[in-house]
DNA sequence: GTTGACATACCAAACGGTCGGTTTGTATAC
DNA sequence: GTATACAAACCGACCGTTTGGTATGTCAAC
């Protein structure tokens, strides 16, 4: 559990695997932009808040960054996959029980989330629903997070069902993409209905359909 | 199957539930809106692009709405609302069995989708996404469209449990809860992908998910 | 003559972006 | 040690455009 100073320092549970902000300039507007976009979208973000929160003028923004569109695939490529990698696919990534990992994860994260975090859902979730339909070079590089985690969720299961973890009468992909799937439609009821509770019920739900993933003998 | 032609009269799938385009100008502005929030979101819907897509003048639309958040309050109240009773919440009204229902609910709808309807998204999933963190007037109105999406889902699934149509070992609330977040959680992994293919193993995935909720003696 | 249904012209504010200039740092030459 | 040269880092005024919104006017219906 964290002290309120410092949540009030950090930007909640969704930067928490961010240890340490950044004291470069770039760093600190790129921390100001996630915070801005994360709060009200891409396209709703404004150039003038995220300098005003980074503490920079205008000239310092756009000299470490071409145009607003830049600062969005720096925020892709620097923030949203060190995310994924740091907090969904590194615990995966040696495993061969994916199924007592993923169920770690979800307790963790839901023990962990504020209100506030609820609130605010997953970032990469409203980004995508913003900027996928919009813009073609936006959504290639979504898609490429997602096809990362995917690969990595999918080849923990595998493992998984080489080692008898897993069962066997599904394929991997297709269990991955129920994971995924229900995982972020959660965290879309409770940010909708601005409830942790929601949450921890849909995360409940989640965890009893992963369990009946293991294989009869190992109940 | 829908063809050519009717696909540019109308909205594609989303509105197909919408037999006939109003005529009025009223209806015909929030038509608009409709299609240009779903597009850009609503922060970033124009007004401009509301007045010239309805072929109306600001005055008209102005004349109808006191402001671009009364058009907000609209669209949730007369569009997605409708949306969600016809295409959901209707067929479940009175069946004993809701995973027919929902199996079926899920083939049909994965059928008649296009690619453009995939990478659009569910137009409420994304209005949700963005407005619902930062303005409490929409957040409340979302709630409760989904308080009664899933008010309904729960009364199916009790009515089918009564009826032995669905397993008693887990409660209604928490079944509806997964079935919920799995649906959306699928749309918004085929708009991020840009994949029917996903859509489709991700419903078949549900499917299957749904099929397990069958009580054992009745497969 | 009053009301509802528009049309048009206009407004201040905010938007993303640019540009000429200044400060600061660093490497090289003498 | 210090003068010279160059570049990166940064500043803030300014630009054209678009934004949501308003005020005034018109015109047909009753």
């Amino acid at each position: 559990m964290k002290s309120q100073a410092q949540k009030d320092q950090d930007s909640g549970w969704w930067l928490s695997w961010y240890q340490d902000p950044p004291q470069d300039t770039r760093g600190v507007i790129l921390f100001a932009a996630f915070r801005e976009v994360h709060l009200n979208g891409f396209q709703a973000a404004s150039i003038q808040n995220i300098i005003d929160a980074a503490g920079v003028t205008k000239g310092a923004l756009y000299h470490y960054f071409a145009s607003k569109h830049e600062i969005g695939y720096a925020l892709l490529d620097e923030i949203f996959s060190k995310y994924i990698e740091t907090t969904f696919i590194a615990p995966l990534l040696e495993t061969d029980d994916p199924i007592s990992v993923l169920i770690e994860h979800l307790t963790e994260s839901g023990a962990q989330m504020s209100e506030e975090d609820v609130a605010l859902g997953c970032p990469l979730d409203h980004f995508s629903q913003e900027m996928a339909p919009i813009d073609s070079e936006f959504q290639q590089r979504i898609d490429a997070l997602y096809q990362r985690k995917m690969g990595a969720l999918i080849s923990a299961l595998k493992r998984g069902q080489l080692a008898g973890n897993v069962k066997n009468d599904v394929t991997a992909e297709s269990i991955a993409i129920m994971i995924n799937a229900t995982l972020h439609g959660c965290m879309g009821m409770a940010k909708s209905t601005r409830s942790l509770e929601t949450l921890m019920q849909c995360g409940a739900g989640l965890i009893h359909y992963l369990e009946q993933l293991r294989p009869d003998n190992s109940q």
